[in-house]
DNA sequence: ACCTGAACACCGTTCAAGT
DNA sequence: ACCTGAACACCGTTCAAGT
């Protein structure tokens, strides 16, 4: 039953043959060890032992990869709920860890802002966020917005982070330079707050607070609509 | 006093000289007319008939060169406020202009989400948002951190709107689908919502949304401090 | 001093040709 | 049928050499 190998092959220790999984598994293998940055098709390709063309018999671009690799980072979260942790500190626990997956994975965060990482586990996480949002008693259709835009936000927060990270540190001092040298007579408010505002605050903070004020608002009992 | 030009040169109708801002104006045109795919230092040297060496005398790399116009982008912007206009007013009229600029040159919103577009007419926009907010009563810190979340969610809308739309509507039938077809077993909320909580209500709409919830979020007087 | 041709070190994707 | 070498059509950035 076993497949033989030509007995005859005996330049390389076995070349795999290519799948959609090992496609993936190389590329999750340069990412943990690379980043983003190094997530090309040729490197992909190079890892395998094979050239750039090969891959696209799986798979059919370079962005479907990345939403592969994204869904692949997403199974590797606890999105379990037991219904007996408050369903606020689920929510924050939820979210501190995935930003932290994708900051722990430096570069993934810009891709998956415009990729719909599609794929069984991307599914996963938006069912328990649904369902712990419907669980705190927002509407259905509230509830999908706030999906939506947890997500978003808390990937742009890590991309962002990501793409000063990699500026250097220059790039953070020229933005408090430009805040704290705001003309007093164009910007009265900007100056007057200076660069404590806005330099303040992990991304895992500012995630902490974007949840809370959106369950307020959404449960707010004065809430307008529209 | 003027500089005279040497009579000989009759190859070309007086090519300028570069400048800063000779080097935006061309950017300017090739992103009004081709989009911000078509952004790029060799097309833009291109236009102003040199190689693309010859940029980096004035503009530090290619990610300043967005910032540059991002800014000069948003000086189009009408900034201003009355202080009679309701504040809440005013802040969905500015993000539905800030939207539409953004949408309107195809591709710039993704350079926006990871630039700091440093120059004064980002802060002019920086500026009248904190007076809005202030206006309506959010306390300093907050109003920092909600400028900052409404500037990002709404670059973040058109940038992936931006990108769907080059993907083509494939794309968003594929959503459709993966969303129908939740398995009830797996994913019962989702199921039973289904694909019409993701994919109803524009980019405008949602920003909207946004902007009144979490108003309502920061002004909420059973507000716990989270 | 200011400018730039040419090169360096890459990309994603396609397709004709191989096995 | 499955796979891939080589090419196509690009990138951003640097630097030695020119004026």
């Amino acid at each position: 039953m076993a497949r033989q190998t030509p007995v005859s092959r005996r330049e390389r220790p076995a070349k795999p043959a290519l799948t959609r999984d090992g496609i993936v598994d190389a590329a999750m293998a340069i990412l943990v060890a690379e980043g983003a940055q190094a997530l090309t098709m040729r490197r992909v390709a190079g890892a395998l032992d094979t050239g750039p063309a090969s891959l696209y018999v799986y798979v059919r671009n370079a962005t479907e990869l990345s939403a592969l690799l994204i869904d692949r980072l997403i199974a590797s979260l606890d999105l379990s709920w037991d219904g007996v942790e408050p369903w606020r500190d689920r929510l924050h626990r939820l979210f501190a860890d995935y930003s932290a997956m994708l900051a722990d994975h430096s570069g993934i965060a810009r891709p998956a802002l415009f990729v719909w990482p599609d794929g069984p586990h991307y599914l996963d996480l938006i069912e328990v966020l649904m369902r712990l949002l419907t669980a705190a008693g927002v509407p259905p259709e509230a509830a999908g917005r706030a999906t939506d835009l947890l997500l978003q936000h808390a990937t742009a927060a890590v991309a962002e982070w990501d793409s000063r990270r990699e500026r250097g540190e220059q790039d953070l001092s020229d933005l408090v330079t430009t805040l704290d040298s705001a003309d007093p007579e164009r910007h009265p408010t900007v100056a007057a707050l200076g660069s404590a505002l806005f330099v303040r605050g992990s991304h895992e903070e500012r995630s902490a607070w974007l949840i809370d004020t959106l369950l307020d608002g959404v449960l707010a009992p004065t809430r307008s609509s529209g």
